[in-house]
DNA sequence: TTCTTTTATCACGATATAACAATATAATAA
DNA sequence: TTATTATATTGTTATATCGTGATAAAAGAA
């Protein structure tokens, strides 16, 4: 029950699920994430180590860069059910303006975007 | 994506996935409930509120009791969907001991038990 | 009516969580 | 080495949530 709990506090936050709708899209450092949420540094790593705590991201990392990603494997028992639940989520206005930003920095050189 | 919160909250808690696995097994008034949570009225009540309100559970009125089931409509867009993940849920011990003293206490009459 | 029973709601203290600034850590470049 | 960049962690403040006592509301019994 602990680990369940863990992934459904995980998933009950506006801006961790903005995120989780994000990497539906693709691998994001924390920078480019930061940047289309509008958020601090400070902030965005913080829901992102919830979201690996709870076995829903996993992250690798590239020199000073760390790239999070949806978990893709069974990590604890329901981590793919809740993945799969907010697949089913229609995205409302603030998801699409999210997508919106997404696809212009996707566009950018990240050495470029994640100094500014 | 405010239901969806609304939602992953309600099942975010110890005592409200205890009550929706009790509810699994059937109907049950608030005071049955309070005596095999070993918890306040106030307390019972509330966790039914926030658990109604997300559209999990529904409640009919028989004279002075409240009687509560699962939720087998779709009131929402997601609230089957949630019910059905916590249906995985695999019953650890609290929920194991919950699930004994329901059997004790539907075997009594709810006229004396609830009135202890 | 008055009393009892059951449930819902309000108010409170304790705890948890959110966003953020400041700082620490780690990798790389100069 | 020192400086820079990206990320993680810590501490602070504001807000949210949990459990509970007190109260209110609704239904029925006396």
């Amino acid at each position: 029950m602990r680990d369940f709990i863990l992934q459904a506090k995980a998933i009950s936050d506006e801006t961790r699920i903005r995120i989780l709708k994000l990497l539906e899209k693709g691998e994001f450092c924390v920078c480019q994430l930061m940047d289309i949420l509008d958020m601090k540094q400070s902030t965005v790593s913080k829901h992102l180590g919830i979201l690996k705590t709870a076995g829903l991201v996993e992250c690798r990392k590239n020199g000073t860069w760390t790239f999070y990603k949806l978990s893709n494997n069974l990590i604890n028992n329901y981590n793919l059910d809740f993945l799969k639940l907010l697949s089913c989520l229609k995205d409302d206005f603030l998801i699409q303006e999210d997508k919106k930003r997404l696809k212009e920095i996707a566009k950018q050189d990240i050495r470029i975007l994640c100094k500014s």
